[in-house]
DNA sequence: TTCATAATTCGTTATTTAGCGAAATATAGG
DNA sequence: CCTATATTTCGCTAAATAACGAATTATGAA
């Protein structure tokens, strides 16, 4: 959880799983958005990958990002209920999809 | 939002606000919770002032503080909703009670 | 006023962080 | 094989961060 808070407190970052929620994108998309260096970009993607917000997936020279919601949802609610904020998990849609642990 | 997250992303000061999540509790007794100095708590605290994720309480020489729950979460529903965590915003138990904007 | 207590502020230090450009790596296509 | 493209890794720097102990401030009590 720590991972995720760190990944969080950058805006940047925060942007970047913002744009990855919409469709997964590529490095290069990605950098159209932000006016900064793409080894910049790199080292975000980096942390976000170390923090399992996203999930990269190479195909050929290009690798695309996408977001893992669900990640990102697990830690804001595990540190919601610590605080007593009263987030109720939402229902599942599916039960027993195996979801792993 | 931004000084939320950033005052979120240490693991102490989410501690902080678990403890204060109980009850209110002054500097002294939080420290007690915490093997660090306290002028390194004392930093701490101001980060979450400016983030006003706590309000401090003066009553002689004791600085009381407590959790403001509310923006707390409005932060993090804030920031839920832009990634597409569908976090329903918690019914208010009470109406038209002079919320600030 | 003087003393003790609670907390903050100050000055310093070591570590982490975000940023850059250049170099390296990997892959597709000619 | 050689070149172009996509992305990362490397080496560096400037700024932010968390930590400490000492000094300072504020207050209540003797």
């Amino acid at each position: 959880m720590n991972l995720v808070f760190k990944a969080l407190s950058d805006p940047t970052r925060r942007h970047i799983l913002q744009l990855l929620r919409k469709k997964p994108m590529n490095a290069g998309e990605l950098a159209e958005h932000f006016p900064i260096a793409k080894s910049t970009l790199s080292a975000h993607f980096a942390i976000l990958r170390e923090a399992d917000l996203i999930q990269a997936n190479k195909s050929g020279t290009v690798i695309t990002y996408m977001l893992k919601v669900s990640v990102l949802e697990e830690a804001l609610l595990a540190f919601a209920e610590t605080v007593g904020i009263g987030m109720p998990k939402p229902l599942p849609l599916k039960r027993a999809m195996g979801k792993a642990k």
